[in-house]
DNA sequence: ACATCCACCTGGGTC
DNA sequence: CGACCCAGGTGGATG
């Protein structure tokens, strides 16, 4: 069954109920959304479910706790043909819910930041995310931060890395950004064709070539 | 079948093949050797195997891999009753093969270090295991670091690790010895009745007070 | 309680 | 550059 993809271009109601205006998909009903935090989109490969939501909406059968949790797919809530498999189960040790394996690469593909919001939906049996990012200033990224795009990309990103000394020179467009979250590290972020590169944070200003 | 151990004092050869003049045993033809990683001999209690030299040297069954492993028993190269058994199976989660249950113990009674090198032999259907320590300027450390003795030992080398502006005091001998390998992470490494601490780098030189 | 073991997982590196 | 290794992890079970 192809599900009919009506670009409404923007719904005023923000609220966690409806879909947020990105053209996405129609018949289903919201469960829970989560602005995620460091952790969730860090080295953890985890995302926390928070337990009230969890148990309201994506009940672990118990036997299938014990049996180390399930796999839930998840279908693009923008469409397309990826379908996401997240681990989902339950740590006895800290009482919570968490998807695992197949999170990070999640978090990775739709460039995922401390205080962006993840939204989890249901169609019947059917099972949706989606994600937005917070409210930032500065421009729009040239590219926009989706899909598991083939575009220009830093196979390491500690060579990346850029030294604050350093000139920076870089072809198209890029945007400098403030994280407005993720202050529990404090590093400047560098946002290049949809990459986060993140810097040091140092008393200097930060020292940037930018040939547009 | 007893084994002769004819003591020949050393092989002039010094490739893989054989002893290495510790006066240890003859007709064993060399498996492999591997230069322990600090998870090898940390917490994780495990010892990767490489994979090439596992499915050379120490073939999994296949079922015997599913069914969780076997257990392989080394006799101690440098003689002495002791058999070290492992467990030995493969992760394919990793597509690794690892020796765990019984590889912590071997790890502690021989004092193994990251860089230290482990050694395994056939004889027929006889394992062997040996080890040695990486060649380390200094002198002899004062207890051999050889068998399950039961010295002192630091039960949480986080809480032993040494400040460098710290004077540290002991009783008995104590050498200060520098690591030739493990440059990957430039330390300090002081050994104390077998054990080593790990000292930060830096560029003062090391305070220590020797009460000998 | 604590140490160990076990079956997983992942990123970085390498080929 | 995709595939594969493997060093470095995890939670949970066990004794």
């Amino acid at each position: 069954m192809a599900l009919t993809l009506a670009l409404e271009s923007s719904s005023s109601s923000r609220g966690e109920g409806g879909g947020d205006g990105h053209g996405s998909c129609r018949p289903r009903e919201s469960m829970f959304e989560k602005v995620v935090t460091p952790s969730d989109v860090g080295k953890l490969n985890r995302l926390v479910v928070p337990k009230h939501l969890a148990e309201k909406h994506l009940p672990l059968p118990g036997a299938a706790a014990r049996a180390g949790g399930t796999v839930l797919c998840f279908h693009d809530a923008r469409g397309g043909e990826a379908a996401w498999r997240f681990r989902y189960s339950y740590w006895s040790s800290s009482q919570s819910y968490v998807m695992t394996k197949g999170w990070s690469r999640y978090v990775r593909d739709k460039r995922l930041a401390a205080g962006d919001t993840v939204s989890f939906y249901r169609d019947g049996a059917r099972l949706f995310i989606d994600c937005r990012r917070i409210r930032r200033a500065g421009v729009v990224p040239a590219v926009p931060p989706r899909q598991p795009q083939q575009a220009f990309f830093f196979h390491n990103q500690q060579q990346a890395a850029v030294q604050p000394q350093q000139h920076l020179v870089v072809a198209p467009r890029v945007v400098v950004v403030d994280d407005e979250v993720e202050e529990a590290r404090r590093r400047r972020c560098l946002r290049l064709f949809g990459v986060n590169l993140e810097l040091e944070l140092r008393a200097e200003p930060l020292l940037l070539d930018l040939q547009l």
